[in-house]
DNA sequence: CGCAGTATTGAAAAATATCAAGAGGGGTGG
DNA sequence: CCACCCCTCTTGATATTTTTCAATACTGCG
């Protein structure tokens, strides 16, 4: 292998093995790496929408300001993920995107995914699987603002960031870093600031979760999930391979495996 | 054109003009059609996944059972939707899929899908403006669940309905059929079916929204619409061409326009 | 006519929001 | 090094929204 592999190549070699020629065409969404700083907006709603980007460094939200002031946070973005994919059929931007670490990101145009689509039927997979996991994703949180109590939501909110981050670095202990304001955390699950910090404290009495500014301990991650019906399989049950070696044979784009 | 548009077509001609090679290919995913009376449950969570389908006639929703005993319903199918496209990564059905109405269903494999990817570019860019609209739902109905009163969820339901409907067929006169009981509506909306009774009693005093079972009129749409703050861009801006001549000439699977 | 599913209404209970006051912590300038 | 300030968090009291429970009415259908 030739260069170091990119946090996109990683994401993308989760979902199926990957030629050069494959790794080439990844590189080239990550040309042009900008820094950005901790809060800072990189787009709001209704703004144009021409381009994707990955995140390969810090993490970062998806928001929506409401009419009266509040907001809601819709999605959080780690090292790896695409952002925007979203607004592929739209000229414009549905949500706007905000910094929480220091970050770097790297914009790519939309015509860069159709040259994708042109080049690569795996790469289109994956990226169609990148999709429908994201869709999966939203399908779970919109469930847990529907359906649950606020503590079952907070509790399936850090369960489900420990299991993220576990996928990509394992997190040693339940010891983790969460680096989101607990008004933040109200904005993704639809709660007051207040309510978020009486429901940790409720947490903490019950020994699930220990939360000490921006650092948090699961003590007993599995008693954590079982509380707030954490099922996993919308997490992992899709890093599976895409292709079956019949399937594979009958690809051009990926004979230099 | 040889044939009668099929309900597929139709909506993917919403994106882009269409070969007749495409309307091929896309043909083919409609080729075993099958009857399923209301009610029925053609999948449950859990479930095996390796087909996708289309509705070409009658309504559709996707759900979620909760472990006490509620439910969340997800998403509305009509006609010319494509359904499963959430779970294209994952082996096992994510979500419930239940019939609203007397409808027709066709079904087709996973790989017929990467058969897509595979020939025509044009339909893959299609197919992931697609999804990419289904996720501005799912982002709207996410932010509608999360934010917004039992009245405002429910106008802003009911109005989104009356946009999709008007997208396929002219709704006269602000006057519908929405095939839903007052529990299926709490399902979708997160409310017991108490509470949208008394939100539906609530919208008749203001004159907002008449509904008499499964008919319902909007007298006055634009009010409706102020009320539950809804911004239409979600739907009807994703209606756009996907490539210009630029791009178009560069396609192989387009040539016989 | 009776029955089952659906809708309405009232009263009480539960969950969460809002308002307000105070506590803690970390950075900055003096 | 200290003082101050801003931001975040905590806690209490109260208000609001929505749920739950229960009783009753309505509607289409066999």
């Amino acid at each position: 292998m030739e260069k170091e592999d990119s946090c996109i190549v990683r994401l993308f070699s989760n979902y199926c093995a990957l030629s050069e020629e494959d790794k080439r065409l990844l590189h080239r969404l990550e040309e042009s790496p900008v820094e950005v700083q901790a809060g800072q907006t990189l787009w709001k709603e209704g703004d144009k929408a021409t381009e994707f980007c990955t995140i390969s460094k810090g993490w970062a939200y998806s928001f929506r300001n409401m009419g009266d002031g509040s907001r809601q946070i819709l999605e959080l973005y780690l090292p790896g993920d695409i952002i925007g994919m979203r607004e592929f059929a739209f000229s414009q931007r549905l949500t706007g995107l905000a910094m929480i670490d220091d970050a770097v990101i790297c914009h790519f145009p939309h015509h860069r995914l159709i040259e994708i689509f042109r080049t690569s039927t795996i790469l289109t997979a994956v990226l169609f699987a990148i999709v429908s996991r994201q869709q999966a994703l939203l399908t779970e949180r919109l469930v847990n603002l529907a359906r649950r109590s606020a503590q079952q939501r907070l509790a399936h909110f850090i369960f489900e960031m420990y299991e993220r981050l576990n996928q990509t670095c394992a997190v040693n202990g339940g010891h983790f870093r969460l680096p989101l304001s607990q008004e933040q955390i109200g904005d993704a699950l639809g709660l007051s600031s207040v309510h978020v910090s009486r429901t940790f404290s409720s947490l903490r009495e019950q020994n699930l979760v220990l939360r000490e500014r921006h650092r948090v301990c699961l003590p007993n991650p599995q008693a954590l999930a079982k509380v707030a019906e954490f099922d996993n399989r919308y997490l992992n049950d899709s890093l599976r391979p895409l292709f079956d070696d019949h399937e594979r044979q009958n690809e051009s784009s990926s004979l230099a495996t």
